[in-house]
DNA sequence: ATGAAAGCGCTAACAC
DNA sequence: GTGTTAGCGCTTTCAT
């Protein structure tokens, strides 16, 4: 059963590994009965493929790499398995690659010192530079996610992060908030997501006649729930005030949540949270949560999609695309109360 | 920088194939001059070992399929996480594989078609019972995860479910509360986790000299958080009374949580709640979750060890296999007060 | 439409 | 210690 070759096939049925290998693969032009009498053997003798002799003899693996921080990370693993489904139907297996968010880890996954393994990859880098992974220049193809400076000769896929950031903070201000403050970023070494997601909430800010207040970015130690609940619990200790808070992502928001309620302080009416990512859990929280929604199909589309070009031969210079997103409004930032 | 083989290699360096060979994959005896200059030639080739040539030659490919539902389930995804950790330090790869939790998806999975891409399997079963699996018949090394009921002949590797949930029951017990009810178990076609944590939980209440009350049993049409706001909201109005609540895995506390927190019922004052899995979120919930927490490091590492066994020859029955697990207790359910 | 033979890149016996 | 020679299982020209 276990160690059926397509020469053994080809003995039994009295045919060339040729026609057998034309029967597995439906291939168009064999005749009718030459492939029943193949398939007859091909299930007498339980055969089935060995992918690496295939994969030697294609030079294709049918295997793409995705790689990101860590998959406990419910965004990250929410887009492992939109990308897994996406490139299962296009014929191509994902393996997981984790990098733990370290350089050394980021460093290991593209100095790899193995080729062949698979066909293509997909990189959401964390800590890793524009220039550094220029440098890279392997023969891999590999497609950027996320907003990470990229250089210009690498394919990168990501949403408008400035956009959607003014837009839930224009939400904020349209329900009358006024002292709103951003909560979730890096205490230092600011990443780029942040960098963005920051710029866009000082834009809707400026753009409302607010001038930012420096002491409204509350930092966290711990990029994480847990780091948030801290960060925001001890800036409401230290006496800070404000009615509303754009959080980084919705794990910041969660962590918000509970600073807030554990100090008796209620959302939204006396603060408004909103979230980034729309992970599953921010529909079920209490309240659920009013976050940036990616548009995680297109993204993992478009990624594959830019990533096939480049294994099939496109050499052309980096393209940067944009892929959709919307504000889910929900409890934690209802919006302006309708009129009754 | 791309196409460079062994051959390549051997030629420049002046050597035969096999001592490039050799020198790539650190066999010990290799004069340390020959080792130099190869290892210079491998540097100005820029030479990579290509993966799938060498899989080929050995029959390992250094690869472990990982299939469960779907990876967007916080469980599932810090359990790929860890098993992915484990794997690497014994030299392997993870490759994921979703089942979306069908009976379709599970068999399409063992009756794959291909052989030889992974040398071995990790699978939670979702819906296949005992005897598909066991006709399975393959030759691809299988552990199980989970308490699916296992076929005598395969390993299988679990945490006591009855004992744990019996703990927890028990937990509640302690902190005097009688009406307890158990939530998010399937609606129609009972799982066996469902099966066993609830056998625990009577267990523990039949201890304690209460009978067990089959309207405190709140099943819930779709397993997830929303299914179980869904079904514990609606036993709420249904004017269901109970003063705790054990639920058969983190999501469906959080969406417990969220059920009694829309009314203005008081957790842990009122009712007090229990997860099962320890996910991240359980303890930045508010409040937080008591919960069972599996071992999952040791979970990852039998599984691994058994698969190894069983992929380097070892053909004895299955193992079945007992890591441990721990109540970790939090603010949905503190325990006993403490005496002031 | 089918067959024969030459690789794909590497490792593993077995000689030297 | 190092080289030679076969394969690993499959696909793919090139004939026929």
């Amino acid at each position: 059963m276990g160690g059926v070759r397509l020469q053994d096939v080809a003995e039994l049925a009295g045919v060339s590994m040729k026609t057998v290998s034309n029967v597995v693969r439906d291939y168009p032009h064999v005749s009718p009965r030459m492939r029943e009498k193949v398939q007859r053997a091909i299930d007498t003798l339980g055969y089935k493929p060995n992918m690496m002799g295939r994969r030697l003899a294609t030079g294709k693996t049918g295997l793409i790499a995705l790689a990101f921080a860590d998959v406990g990370i419910p965004y990250f693993a929410e887009l492992a398995r939109v990308v897994s489904r996406a490139a299962e139907t296009l014929g191509y297996r994902v393996l997981l690659e984790e990098t733990d968010a370290t350089l050394e880890g980021e460093r290991a996954l593209v100095a790899t010192s193995e080729a062949g393994l698979v066909d293509g990859m997909l990189f959401q880098p964390s800590v890793m530079g524009s220039t550094e992974i220029a440098r890279h220049r392997s023969d891999l193809p590999l497609v950027l996610l996320g907003e990470t400076a990229a250089p210009l000769t690498m394919d990168r896929v990501m949403i408008d992060n400035v956009a959607a950031a003014d837009e839930i903070t224009s939400h904020l201000l349209a329900s009358g908030r006024r002292r709103i403050g951003f909560a979730g970023h890096e205490l230092n070494g600011l990443s780029e997501t942040s960098r963005q997601r920051i710029a866009g909430y000082q834009q809707a800010l400026e753009r409302a006649g607010i001038a930012p207040d420096p002491t409204l970015l509350i930092p966290s130690a711990a990029i994480s729930a847990a780091g948030a609940v801290e960060a925001v619990g001890g800036a409401i200790d230290a006496g800070l005030g404000f009615d509303a808070l754009v959080c980084r992502d919705d794990l910041a928001a969660i962590g918000a949540l509970r600073a807030l309620q554990e100090r008796g302080i209620g959302v939204p009416t006396d603060v408004e949270v909103t979230g980034w990512d729309d992970i599953r859990l921010s529909a079920v929280t209490f309240p659920s949560l009013t976050t940036v929604s990616p548009d995680l199909d297109a993204l993992a589309a478009t990624a594959l999609r830019l990533l096939i070009e480049r294994m099939t031969g496109f050499d052309g210079t980096g393209r940067h695309e944009i892929v959709a997103h919307r504000i889910v409004v929900r409890e934690s930032a209802p919006g302006p109360v309708a009129v009754h």
